[in-house]
Order: structure tokens, then C-alpha cells, then sequence
DNA sequence: ATCCTCTTTGCATTCGAAGTCATTTCCTTT
DNA sequence: AAAGGAAATGACTTCGAATGCAAAGAGGAT
């Protein structure tokens, strides 16, 4: 059996460049490391003249507690999980942005991880395990076993603008139903009578659902309706309006699209392309409400997310969860606000 | 003197749900634990049937190594922040998920700093120190000071888009001067007459860079111009177009633009509020080559950053001083692409 | 079987801060 | 002046993995 050795054993290393440690801060200050690290700690008990010598070394050795050994010992890295899949489309960028200002005014810091391909998120899950999160935030397509992965480990997830596919997780999103049906009942009520939808890729949860929304509402109201499958950006946008022109023999009227990105490019589609007047000949709808769709050109009619207020609602569920890990998993639905616009006429 | 416990005194948490450990790893496959931690140290002297015994074990109880104990004893956090300040701005996402996915493909992972204000560095600095960060990237304004005390605690930088002010530092810019000389040259060859110039915010180095090519050039080449200042967004686009509408009494015919997103809010502004064709009354040009700038309704004549090749050279760059810190401070200038676009006529 | 080398393995220590517990200090009260 | 209690302080251990070093084992040559 060994003997400790004394912490007076160890060198100095503030002054030699590196970064000085609370052990050289309680050298400097003539106390003890025990007393060093009470002083960084909210409401811990150290007299008022001790905290001034501890606080004056510090800020002599350019002392700053080490986060790492911090949450070494507390078991808290006070590190949240970001991960997104596709940071280049324009309503994501905004997303991110809030999130970290937020966490980051609750003191958490933000570890971002950004999927290329959706075959990657294994690699990801990996590193955000090794990393030991206090919990995620996650804006990408998970399987049912990831999501569990993240109940085992008894990480805290929230899911931005999708829900758990069959596994019960804490979700922040965007009401597609609403959203849609308020799009829908003033076209219809605009009097169009030729219907054409743009959905989003397949894999994309809002995407199916916001076209799933529109559908059924149109046919409750007796319409019919053609659907092309774009990718959610521009180009898709325009390459769906000329299909769809291809099919409805260009008597289409009014256009739904799952996103603003791709409504842009119809609009510019169909302007360029086609000659139409939008909306007077063609009435064309998005979601999101993104930078661009409020540009002068465009204008376009839309429903806007309220991304203040879902983003907040995402780091508070998230807070919550990390503190009392026991809280069920709740779902949480925003209406979006219906930007009227001008690429279309709703009644 | 107090004498050391032994490790199997130890409980094992691998199956109380919590995360296995490496002790717990090591139990169970019946070694050491430094058994267990040179099993995942690539190249460390591990018998093939020791290393197949640990890994089922480490399979078997869903063990990944604490990364963060790692970066303790190691010291080395494999974090490397990146701060930027206007994550909005259209033409940052792009490169936030180039280089996030770069730093991914190398091992490290990314601590995402995102500014609301510019007085908020100094707070994320002091995260920044906090959590040990191998090296930062940076797309922020710092003060020389800020910049100085990357130098002091050996923490290498990588500024983008920006140099160091007096201090020198590492970094990857886009050429200014050659970009506003192809763009400027193109101009006058055209014939264009009366030139305006949208600048960007002053606190900007790119902004303030790209203005003062332009202008330098167009002094050379015996032209005037009317500058007005924007910031980048593209409300300040159609504001400054009427400003210099007014300055200029509507003769203007050539417009220089700081960025794309201007240039785009420019040439809305010239087309919608003044009636005019672009580029046939009215040539604009901007900078970036961000997404919308190809949009079929811009298709703006602008000078597209090559942002493959600058993330890469970043990345690179930083990697290497962070392996090697005393390499010097290297400063990498990447030439742009002209793109011809359709908003501007050029010779 | 003996000796020597090279590979494997385990022990003990270390990284830097937090927190438990025992001790000391300080102040108040009588 | 003594006693009581609260506040302040320090010694020591802990978190989980990496690593220097010594011991043990494997294999080869003689």
C-alpha cells in the first residue's frame, strides 16, 4: 500500500504558461483547495476576507476552473447534445441560433453535431455518449432504437419539429394540421378550384404531415388534388411546379408546398417559366415563414412557425428533464400564424 | 497518512442503469482496468484473446469511454470551439455544417458559440477557458486583447473571413481585392457611369474590405462613387438603394453591394419600388454566393466564396497548430469565383 | 532444463475540482 | 471569563481513464 503523497508535492504550473489549478490558486492565496473551489460555488461558506484574497490570486494566475475535472467529479458536463440534419435549410439556421443563446443563458453549453448523411447518427450517438450529455435536443430522423438508446442511458431528449415513432419522448412542435387547414380553407374559399401540392421528401416527419393535413382537408371540402414529391429546396420547387403543370394540363390554380423554400422556387418557376401572374393566375402557399419568404418579391402566404416560442418551450422541457429525469414525456404543439402575403388569394 | 482502498471495494454501476465504467468493464471480462483502457487505445500492447474478452464485455454492458475523464488525465478535451457571431446572416450555415462535419471527420467535436451581441465574447471566452478547448475557430470580432489571450493560454485560433488587428493570428479569408477588381473592372468595362456602393456594418472586416477594394479600384480607373452603409441583411438593401437613388437623382446605373443578401434586397428595391430592369437600368453586384443569389428571379453577378476549400484549409490549419503549436501565425487567402449572373451587365 | 528476450499484464499514481467530515475560529451571551 | 453555537477552514477522498514501471508470461535459442 502506497502513502498519498502532499499536495505541497506538486509543481506550479501557473507560472510556466500553462493553466494554473485551483491547488496553485490556494498556494498563491495561502489556503486550501478545499477553500478555492468553495469559492466558485454559489452560496457556499467562506469569509468575506478569504473570498477576496482566494478571488485577487485568481485573477493574478488567470485561474478558471476546469469544466472538465468539474464534471468529472459532479457527473454533470453541463453539455447538451445538438443534433441537426440539415443545417442548409434556412429555417434551421435560426433554430440553432435561439437554442444556443438560450442554453447558453442557462449556463449549459452546446456540443453541435450536424449530420452530412443519415447513415451517420450511429457515429454521432457514439461520441454524445462518450461525451456524457446532460441531455439532447435533436432535430433529425431517429429509429425507435436510438431514441430508446437515450431512455437507457437516461438521457433527456426533446424532439424539435418531429415526435418519437413509437417510443414516448418529449417533443416541441409546429401544429401542421392547423396550419394547413387555415391555408386550405382560404384557398378554397378564394374560389380555386385546380389543387396541386409540393410535398417534401419522404423521410421527412413535418413534411408527411403537413401534406397529409392539406390532403384530408381538401377532401373534406370536396376537392381533388394533385401530389409531387420535392426535397424541400429551391430547384425541387421549381422542377415540382413544371410537373405539375405537366399533369394538370396548366389549369392548376393553386399550389401547396410543404416548406417556404420550395414555394420560392415555384413562385419563380411558374413567373419565369410559365409567364403566370402569382396569385392572379396561380396561388401559391408555403410553411415555415423563413427570411426569404417575406422579401418583397415573393411575399409569399404562409404559416410562420413561432420559433421563439417553441425554441424556449425545447430548452425548458429539456432543463426540466435534466433535473427531475422522472417527468414524463410530454409533447408540446404551437400554432403557427398565418402570414397573409401576397402569392395568394385567400378569401 | 491515509492508505489507498483498493478498486474492488468499488461498486459496479453497469447494472443499476447508470454507465458502466471501465472497473466495471474490467470485472467482468476479469482483467485490470488498464487492460480494459489499453483495449481502446489504438496501438497499446493487448493479447488478441484479452482484447476479444474485454470488447464482449464492454459490448455486453454498453460501456463507452468517458470522454471527459479522458480529457482530464489526457488533457486534451478533443473540443475545438467555434464561435460565430451572426449565425443568421445566410452565408454562415453553410460553412457552421462544413466545418462542423470536418472537425467530426477528424475526431473532434464541436463546442458551437453563437453571439447575440458582440458583448457578449467575453463571456464565451470565459466558457471557452472553462472547458480546455483544443483550439477555436473563429468568425467573430475580437479585440486584440481577446485575441492575445488565445496566445497566452496556448489555445491556437483559426480566424475566418477575418485577420488579426495588430495581433497575428492564423487565418482563411476570401480575397477581397481581386473579387471587388474582376466585379468592378467588369463594370466600368461595360460602361456604366454613375457607381453606388452599399457598405456593410463598420464593425465588419470583410464589409470594410470588400468597400474599400471597390473603391480604391474605381479611383483608379478615374470613378466616382456614392457610398451609403448597410448591414448585410436585406431591409439595408432596399434602404440604401433609395438613399442612393436620392443621392445620385436616379442616375445611378451601377451598383456595388457588400454581400449578396443586400444585393439581392437591392435589386428587389430597384425592381419593385422604382420600376426599373435589372441589369438593363440598373447594375448590381454583390458578394458571397450564397443560395439565393442563383435563385432564377437574382441570379446576382457576385463573387462566390470558395467555402469547400476555405472550411477545409480551417480545419487543416487548426489541426495542425494544435498538434504543433509553434507554428507560426499563417495567413491563407482564397480567390473567389466570378460568377456572370444576370444582374449586372459586365463587359 | 536454463537463460534471455520480448510481449502482456497489473499496480499505483495522476489529472483538477467537489464535497464530507472533523477541527478551528469567531462571536454572542451570560 | 466561560460557555455555547454558528461560521470558516483544511485534510482527505472521489470521479474515470491513462500511463510509467515492475512483474509475470511466452517463446526461442542453447
Amino acid at each position: 500500500m502506497a502513502v498519498k503523497k502532499q499536495p505541497e508535492a506538486l509543481t506550479s504550473r501557473a507560472t510556466a504558461g500553462g493553466r494554473a489549478t485551483s491547488y496553485d490558486v490556494a498556494r498563491h492565496a495561502g489556503v486550501s483547495q478545499s477553500a478555492v473551489s468553495r469559492c466558485f460555488k454559489q452560496g457556499a461558506s467562506v469569509a468575506p476576507r478569504t473570498r477576496e484574497k482566494i478571488l485577487a490570486a485568481a485573477r493574478e494566475l488567470h485561474y478558471y476552473p476546469n469544466a472538465i475535472a468539474q464534471g468529472l467529479i459532479t457527473r454533470r458536463s453541463n453539455l447538451v447534445a445538438i443534433i441537426i440534419s440539415n443545417l442548409t435549410n434556412l429555417y434551421y439556421p435560426e433554430v440553432l441560433a435561439e437554442l444556443t443563446q438560450r442554453l447558453s443563458a442557462q449556463g449549459i453549453r452546446v456540443l453541435l453535431f450536424s449530420l452530412a448523411a443519415e447513415s451517420d447518427v450511429d457515429e454521432v450517438l457514439d461520441q454524445v455518449w462518450r461525451y456524457r450529455v446532460d441531455g439532447a435536443i435533436v432535430a433529425a430522423r431517429l429509429h425507435p432504437e436510438q431514441l430508446a438508446a437515450f431512455a437507457d442511458r437516461g438521457v433527456p431528449v426533446v424532439l424539435y419539429n418531429r415526435i418519437g415513432e413509437g417510443v414516448p419522448v418529449a417533443s416541441v412542435c409546429c401544429d401542421s394540421v392547423s396550419g394547413e387547414h387555415a391555408l386550405v380553407d382560404g384557398l378554397v374559399e378564394g374560389e380555386h378550384h385546380v389543387f396541386g401540392i409540393i410535398a417534401g421528401p419522404a423521410d421527412s416527419y413535418v413534411g408527411e404531415e403537413r401534406v397529409e393535413a392539406a390532403r384530408r382537408r381538401l377532401q373534406q371540402l370536396g376537392r381533388d388534388c394533385r401530389i409531387v414529391r420535392g426535397n424541400f429546396d429551391y430547384a425541387s420547387g421549381d422542377a415540382a411546379l413544371k410537373e405539375l403543370m405537366r399533369m394538370t394540363h396548366r389549369k392548376m390554380d393553386a399550389l401547396i408546398c410543404a416548406n417556404d423554400l420550395m414555394a420560392i422556387g415555384a413562385i419563380d418557376s411558374a413567373r419565369i417559366n410559365f409567364g403566370l401572374e402569382v396569385p392572379q393566375d396561380l396561388s401559391i402557399v408555403g410553411f415555415d415563414g423563413v427570411g426569404p419568404a417575406t422579401w418583397l418579391a415573393y411575399q409569399v402566404t404562409t404559416i410562420r412557425q413561432p420559433v421563439r416560442r417553441m425554441t424556449e418551450a425545447a430548452v425548458a422541457m429539456l432543463i426540466e428533464r435534466i433535473e427531475r429525469p422522472e417527468l414524463s414525456p410530454e409533447q408540446r404543439l404551437f400554432a403557427g400564424e398565418l402570414l397573409s402575403g401576397n402569392s395568394a388569394r385567400l378569401a
